[in-house]
DNA sequence: TGCAAAATCACCCAAAAGGGTGACGACAAC
DNA sequence: GTTGTCGTCACCCTTTTGGGTGATTTTGCA
């Protein structure tokens, strides 16, 4: 975001240089003010477009939605099969993080550790639960009721 | 969104008069053409601007709010929640891939098209999702009731 | 029937994720 | 005390993901 902004001041620059050379090509030996004020006129709705449309590119509109949710149990871990995997608990973790959508780095600073620790962590865990992704690691999670 | 460049034009017209009366009010009798000069950059950078913010579509983001509900159902994906976000139907289903732990080579392979294809739907997916990583994305479309 | 949305694909680049290996301290069990 | 597990961290290398841009084809609808 901060490139759009010096380029647009570069652009900027160089379009005084550009207006000041037509200013004495165009105004000043022949008074053609129109030309010039067309000129400037364009120029800029073309760098107000382009800015408004860079401008928005994170221009959300907040629209809240009631969903309906199975109410019941508060869902328990399955220890058993925690074990039976010999998933440790700070892999649990891990995976719980992992299934809220955080990266690794993300993980890290949560859990204060650095980034190569939540790696191993979670490479571990792949690897206890015979998976390969991330999204498939959770998925598993899921279906052996170690996470919602 | 046609309106707008309509509306564009009708107030370019208008400014048109403007500036020409402008042009004989101040440029002609005093010469103040750097005035004139800003007075038209600036008008038209506003407009400009302006147009570029009317121009994008507005983007929702949906916030979720839960509400507790007799469980049991088996499941029927939010047609409106989807069309809310202006969720494709392929889309929905690279989602439904990806949710299962797929990677895209993987899911390019089932549905028949190539990896390339597969990227740019998880991309407008995200971005429509509002989501950084498919995990978050799977999350994300988890609680909006389009996946199980 | 013509336009807009959707779907398809390519290419480049950067960041994130994953695999493999090695290491070190703490702590419990034996 | 030795052994084993757990948690921690580093480094290297490959694969996967994601962002951005641009282009073409299909298709549904006004």
């Amino acid at each position: 975001m901060k490139r759009h902004v010096l380029i647009y001041g570069l652009i900027g620059g160089v379009l005084i240089v550009v207006l000041k050379w037509t200013e004495y090509r165009f105004l000043v030996f022949e008074h053609s003010i129109e030309i010039y004020g067309g000129l400037i006129a364009g120029t800029f709705a073309v760098l107000g477009i382009w800015l408004g449309l860079k401008l928005t590119g994170t221009r959300e509109r907040i629209v809240v939605k009631e969903v309906p949710v199975p109410a019941g149990e508060p869902f328990v871990p399955d220890e058993s099969m925690r074990e039976g995997l010999g998933i440790t608990p700070r892999e649990m973790e891990i995976l719980g993080l992992i299934a809220t959508g955080l990266s690794n780095r993300e993980i890290a600073d949560r859990l204060f550790v650095s980034e190569n620790t939540v790696k191993t962590h979670s490479s571990r865990l792949f690897d206890k639960l015979g998976a390969k992704r991330r999204t498939q690691a959770v998925q598993i999670g899921k279906t052996a009721r170690l996470i919602p």
